[in-house]
DNA sequence: GATTGATGGTTGTATATGCAACTATTTAAA
DNA sequence: TTTAAATAGTTGCATATACAACCATCAATC
C-alpha cells in the first residue's frame, strides 16, 4: 500500500491533464491545418457516427463518456455546421437520432488522417509494447472509474 | 511504419480523453465528498502552489500546460474563494506573484489525500511496472507535442 | 384507462478553455 | 533618449462541461 502510493505520487501530471491537453490541442491544431473547423469534442462524437450512425444522444453520451447535457449542445454545434441531424424516432417520440450529413461522412477520411497523425506525433519515439501496456493501462483506470 | 499506425490506431478513447475524464471527475467528486467546492481545475493550480509560492501567472502557465487566459480566469475563481491573492511585483509591475492564502496553504492535506486517493482507485489492479510504463508513456506523449 | 415512475432530451447557471485583440510595462536597438 | 520589440496580464467571444431543474413521452401497475 505504501509503495503503491509511492508509485502514485509521480502520477500528479496525468491527474492535471497535461498529456491529455497537449493531444487535444494537437489534434485540433492538426484539423484546423488541414483546413476543418472542428473541436476534438466534435471530433469525437464524429468518429462514434462514423462507427456507427442513428445513435440516440444517450448512446452518445456513453460512447464518449459526456453528459448528455454536453451532447445536447456537442449536437447543437454539429447541426448548425451541418454536419449531423436530429431525426426524430418515430417509434419513441422521446429520442433523437443521430445521423451524418453528406458533408459529415465525407469528412471522415480527413479527419482521421487528421487523428492518426495526431497519434504519430504523440507516440514518437514510444516502442510497440510500451503503447500497448499504456494503452491497457489508460482503459483499466477508465473501467475503475467508470 | 504501418504496424505502428495499426498499433496506435487502439489509442483512439485517449484521443477522445475518456481515462481523463474519468479521472478529472472522480478527482472532483473526492474533493466534494470531503466538503471541498474545488474544480480538478483549480486543484492543480493549489498543488502547483504548494509546491512552490509566489509564482507569477505564466510560471503557473507553463507548469500547468494552460493558456494565460486560463490562468487569468482560475486566479479570479480562486481569489474570490480567498484561496490565493495576486502580489504586485515591485520590481516588474506588470506581473503579479501569486501566493496562497492562509486557508489555501491549510487545504493542502485534505487535498493531497483525495487526489492520492483518487489515483488509487483509478490504479486500482495495475502493477507497479505497468503503472511505471503507463506514466513515462504519457511523460513521452507531453514532451512529444507542447 | 389513470396514476406513477422511469427515460430522453433541453435549458439555466457557473466554471473552464482557446484564440485574437488589447493595455501596460519593460527591454533592446537605433 | 527615443523608438521598436518583447513580455505579463486582461477582456471579448465562441465552445465545452457539470449539475440541477425542467418538460415530454413511454412503461408499469393498479
Amino acid at each position: 500500500m505504501d509503495t503503491n502510493i509511492i508509485e502514485t505520487k509521480t502520477f500528479y501530471d496525468f491527474l492535471t491533464g497535461k498529456a491529455y491537453t497537449a493531444l487535444s490541442r494537437r489534434l485540433q491544431k492538426n484539423l484546423r491545418d488541414a483546413g476543418l473547423d472542428i473541436t476534438s469534442e466534435q471530433w469525437s462524437i464524429l468518429y462514434a457516427l462514423w462507427e456507427e450512425e442513428g445513435l440516440t444522444q444517450q448512446e452518445l453520451a456513453q460512447r464518449t463518456f459526456r453528459e448528455k447535457t454536453a451532447i445536447t449542445r456537442l449536437i447543437d454545434n454539429l447541426e448548425r455546421r451541418d454536419l449531423v441531424i436530429r431525426v426524430a424516432d418515430k417509434g419513441d417520440r422521446r429520442t433523437n437520432l443521430i445521423y451524418l450529413t453528406k458533408v459529415g461522412r465525407q469528412l471522415k477520411a480527413v479527419c482521421m488522417e487528421q487523428a492518426n497523425q495526431t497519434l504519430q506525433e504523440a507516440l514518437a519515439g514510444v516502442d510497440a509494447p510500451h503503447i500497448h501496456i499504456a494503452k491497457d493501462t489508460l482503459k483499466k483506470v477508465y473501467e475503475n472509474l467508470k
